[in-house]
DNA sequence: TTAAAATACTTGCAAAATGCAAGTAAAAAA
DNA sequence: TTTTTTACTTGCATTTTGCAAGTATTTTAA
């Protein structure tokens, strides 16, 4: 449990005191756009995270209630990560990095989300916030 | 003039690459939505910038084509840093990390800029970023 | 005309964060 | 029963950040 440390009481700052670093929205992305949800898998994504601070960025999401921890359906040895509805919230703001990444610097964005996203942000926005949300709650049922 | 090392070709990563630390995006917000634009400025902020990180990224932005620095024109011991297009455009992140900050955690938001960006999201952007453009043509005009 | 203040940094060093390689522990598969 | 999978933790070197002080140029004040 780490507490947050705001540095000041302005909302861009607050964001950037939990969101603000070089591998926290890596990991929502991996999330949202690649649905993975596990350890191992966050650990395969092409910027190679080191190990200890994947751990270290999951605890913070868990513990700011962005992300949930479970034992995985299939094996107790697994966990699996959900996102809540504050980390479904933080989808607007991947979105943003991602049309001005792509604006701006070369990179090997997919072009159909790209069109996607050009063509209609906002319902592209809630569409995958929706898809996030069915998720979620998929794996929210398994437990159960 | 720093070389931007992309960890990926993903958006997301490239714009982390550029944007995504704890300072950054606070400059940036300072010029948006503060009116500021010089070292002097920047380092009243409330979040209290060292001078030293100060420096950096300001010459990181520069480089990276996000903003220009000038002359002052009432004093030569004096720069004025202006937004590029390109830094311009970082505007709807800043909005998003707005929104996102101010729904989750406590923090001091103007609540006429709050109810501006949720009445209507996209329409606010381009109000602020119409603002942010004269500004950076006024300074523009002053040199010549 | 000269001294003080303003402005924008730079420098040196301590502290914290990151990155890398190896190790641990529980569960699953062979 | 051994090996593999999965999710970490640990130790240490490197890098980044933060703090305090110092420098250089321009502007203001005496």
């Amino acid at each position: 449990m780490k507490e947050l440390n705001q540095r000041s009481a302005c909302p861009v700052s607050t964001s950037l005191d939990v969101l603000g670093d070089k591998w926290t929205l890596l990991i929502l992305r991996d999330m949202v756009f690649a649905g993975k949800s596990t350890y191992g898998q966050f650990l395969q994504s092409a910027e190679k995270i080191a190990t200890n601070i994947l751990a270290d960025r999951l605890s913070v999401l868990e513990s700011q209630g962005i992300l949930t921890k479970a034992v995985a359906v299939d094996k107790k040895s697994k966990f699996t990560y959900s996102l809540t509805e504050k980390g479904v919230e933080t989808i607007p703001i991947i979105v943003a990095l991602i049309l001005w990444g792509s604006k701006h610097y070369i990179t090997d964005i997919d072009p159909g989300l790209l069109n996607e996203l050009q063509a209609g942000k906002d319902s592209a926005i809630e569409k995958y916030q929706r898809l996030a949300r069915e998720k979620s709650l998929a794996s929210l049922l398994h437990d159960a």
